[in-house]
DNA sequence: CATGAATGAGAGTTCATTCAT
DNA sequence: GATGAATGAACTCTCATTCAT
């Protein structure tokens, strides 16, 4: 029992170990740009290695683009405890961000890279993407309910608030962010977050405590 | 000097009948999956001949993106005569985001594609790209000056506003708007605009007359 | 003593399984197609214990050779009782023909295919299944003998009579029977040995008794 | 006119070329184990180069088979100019016989190799393939027409005479007619081709002068 | 100016086989 | 005896690119 269960983590950390190679490939040079001989050569085995741990180049995307929703869906669950519903989402937001920033090759394979195959991604997406998004809405929906936002179509509210994080976060990790110095980037974010946010309301973001106070004469 | 002239023309026109293949071709399949002798095949000449008007297939492609930047552009100064600041925004985003939709494939090789050599990206999207980010951060300046927006960092709502546009583009772009009908797209990019825009300020959207109006009790 | 002899006896039931198996696979898709790993999972062992019993894939081939001239040696053996020379000979082709339309991927194995090896394959062939062209040989005597056919070199009508047989079998197993349906070819067989046996005597086929007949004014 | 000719006829000399060299491997060491890489080292070009002249390698079969076809066509052609239905088909089958073993590659191509993919087989083996097999079945009509043979299904007949022809053809190719020296086979042919034909008939074969004579009582 | 012909480099993938355990 | 893990050596095929003509 034992042996076999070493085995299978052996087996799971070389899955592990081709997963994160692959990543690391994938940020330096592009997905389009790796290949399974690539992988292999970094990890100093033969390419056919590689064939007994994926079926095809397809899983290892696969396999890690389900694991950035998992990340992400981690990522964001430790973060919406609060409870104010818009500190939630300001919170959410910043989540989001920080996920994808600090997960520049996951995001981009996530939501910003051509779908290699159509029909596993959305499958994909659905399970994990899409619980992700239910989430948001449920958010919204409370945001909306507490006089926060002006009482829109949901689906819109929501795509916006992530279309809006998505944008930051593409923008940043494209590159289009150079105005911004890389230590500065985090503040930009909090601000960005607030402009979106705490304006739509009557609310002010207090800087000096980092939380939402009432506006003093509303 | 007539016949260097004429020469010139039928050059230039060669290099257009090229630019317009590819991107035709980019439109139908993605770029990844276009070859040169597709688009040799495509104008009916041989591939060889491709390299006479093009160094290489990633001159195609960033010529392809410097015409967009181009494009864009003149696609935004259109709909930049607006005298009220704020208006001119709303009209800008949804130029920028109608630009977007109606070019995918530009808007994808200018703003979502991984850059294929780092040292040309940088020149050209200086070039023209920041000069239409200058603009809207000129256009940002006037709706704070105009007490529209609170007064913060000019640097950060612009990048804030154009990630709100760009997230809303590229998520569509990437199949990700999928809960908006086809037809409904339009009026959601409407909504959301408003809803980053209007709301923030104390004045309100006229849906009936397509403009904005002064709040009532301001 | 037991011991080892029931180690043995294991050791040949696995070999027979491979063999079963392979043979199986074969039948399905061709040996073209299968593989090693293949037959490997169909017994549910591991490709290295398949070459614990057998050297190399090529050993598996020789092997299932020498058991389909095994089997057909069986398989003529029994119709071969008959006394009289010709109608042995019918049924002689009747049950060679039979054979290889029952077993054509061990026919295809024994006379269709490309011999992998040269060396083996004339060792093998030599053994048994010569022992089966000398049979023929001995029952052509026979029948030329007893004046069924023109006297004529033993060697050449007796292959003659092979290529006859063979040339119905491997057609049909290649497909170029089409003109037949399935359920008549057994028909069509019997008439075609009728066509090279009888006629050339002065016998008689009895269609309804299904027996040579003697011709009447003989 | 004469410049595009020359450059044409080049290009037909490469695939000539092409296939000729893709012939003699294929003799020399089995179809399955020819590769492009194979062809094009022996032609002294890069495997690229292949796929200049030829789709992919199943092109390089059909074409080989369909060339077949057409060979074997021209080859009965020539000799079914003969008066008498009964030695036509003697000529018929010797012809047969001689082009099968002149061009054992080409026979296997057409006839015992396993057909590469499936579709494109029959369709072109009903293009000339089926031709030729008309052409047989028009000859036993006439044979039989003639009384030289007894009045049966035409197609069992027909379908039994080419399983002869090619039974012979088949087991010499395999090297199954090793109890023939090589310079003995011609005259075998002969033989065997009599005594499937002649001996049918009333009529007698004249050794001597190669014509079958009718005799009575010959 | 245009191109036919050619190719180097490399892609993903497969398979028979080995060997330490 | 059985095998999990690994691989070398192939495979077919594609593509951007070059160059003599």
């Amino acid at each position: 029992m034992s042996i076999k269960q070493r085995k299978e983590q052996e087996k799971s950390e070389m899955r592990t170990l081709i997963l994160k190679t692959a990543m690391n490939l994938f940020l330096e040079k592009g997905f389009e740009n790796i290949t399974i001989r690539n992988i292999a050569e970094k990890i100093e085995y033969s390419p056919a290695t590689i064939y007994l741990y994926f079926k095809n180049k397809d899983e290892i995307l696969f396999t890690l683009r389900r694991e950035g929703f998992e990340k992400l869906y981690e990522h964001q669950k430790t973060s919406l405890k609060l409870d104010d519903p818009l500190m939630r989402l300001h919170k959410h937001g910043e989540a989001y961000i920080q996920f994808a920033l600090e997960n520049p090759e996951y995001y981009d394979l996530m939501f910003m890279m051509r779908g290699p195959v159509k029909e596993m991604q959305e499958t994909n997406d659905c399970d994990i993407g899409l619980a992700s998004y239910e989430l948001l809405k449920t958010n919204v929906k409370e945001c909306m309910d507490a006089g926060h936002f002006p009482v829109m179509n949901i689906d819109i509210v929501a795509f916006s608030l992530w279309s809006y994080v998505h944008g930051i976060a593409s923008l940043i990790i494209r590159g289009r962010g150079i105005m911004f110095p890389e230590e500065g980037i985090k503040s930009m974010v909090e601000e960005a977050l607030n402009f979106m946010l705490v304006s739509k309301t009557e609310k002010k973001w207090d800087l000096e405590n980092k939380q939402i106070i009432s506006g003093v004469n509303v």
